[in-house]
DNA sequence: AGAAAGTTGCTAACCTCTTTAGTAATCTAG
DNA sequence: CTAGATTACTAAAGAGGTTAGCAACTTTCT
């Protein structure tokens, strides 16, 4: 057997890297709780906000059920955040798409953070950025790996 | 109002960050399920694996009212996973501390992520990793800002 | 063209986990 | 030494998830 006494994330990066999955998965939870809605709900609306999918995919993205999914529409739907649209070519789907209600709450909750990652971004020059993408790119293979 | 329309993380640095965590935050599902336990208890086995705490700072770290974590710490313990051992000066508290069982099971869910990743940050030289601890600090900021 | 198999989206019943509310024990500050 | 916090727990209630199953539609195979 290993040496499973040895401390995991000892270094700075790793200590930050934690810290940083750590805010990433608490947010959510707060910014729900704050707009009274589920924590799914608030995930739907930002993979929304990036582009229209449909309940299967959205399910796949959230990591739950399409069945559960469907009642997280559902709610959406009774707030007046998503609409429920017919998809053009395939009569078995449904394409959701944000209203501008929608639009505007994801906006509400989420919009300070993504400016600040974007001015984060922005400071970056060439090489920090390749740096840094290379970095995220890695330890996304490594998080995916025990999935 | 701000100008809603503009999309959110379109360079490929905000791109990696996103995928990375999502990644985090749906793999602790996909391993939870797989090991019988719930998503908390596999944080508190991860949280408990650094450093021990008590019931109440534990809460605080999964994000969690202190009545939910009784039941998460009832449940580690009566898988032997965690031990429930007195404060030694604060008669109030409780300190939680992984048994040899509770530190197999972390290891053996999680531990071949972190060696990636431990492996990942050895692979920085000394200017990469100051500037990829620079960026997870201030990417952290971001997203606490909406706490 | 028609049958078989797969996909999509939903409902219903059930179940797990969390919250709210309240209690007892202990610590700390005035 | 009393008043107010803090810690940890239990019990009741609620939110949100899963499993199971179905109907509609599409795709693939023959």
């Amino acid at each position: 057997m290993a040496d499973n006494s040895s401390r995991w994330g000892t270094t700075g990066t790793m200590e930050a890297l934690q810290r940083l999955i750590d805010a990433a998965t608490l947010a959510p939870a707060a910014v729900a709780r704050r707009s009274e809605m589920s924590t799914s709900e608030l995930h739907a609306l930002r993979h929304l906000s990036r582009e229209p999918v449909g309940p299967a995919e959205l399910a796949r993205r959230l990591g739950v059920t399409t069945a559960a999914t469907s009642a997280v529409i559902d709610r959406l739907v009774a707030h007046g955040h998503v609409a429920r649209r017919p998809h053009p070519t395939d009569g078995r789907r449904t394409v959701l798409e944000l209203t501008d209600a929608g639009r505007a709450e994801a906006y509400r909750e989420l919009g300070a953070m993504f400016q600040q990652l974007r001015a984060l971004d922005e400071s970056l020059d060439e090489h920090e950025r390749a740096v840094v993408t290379d970095f995220l790119e890695r330890a996304t293979a490594a998080v995916r790996s025990i999935m």
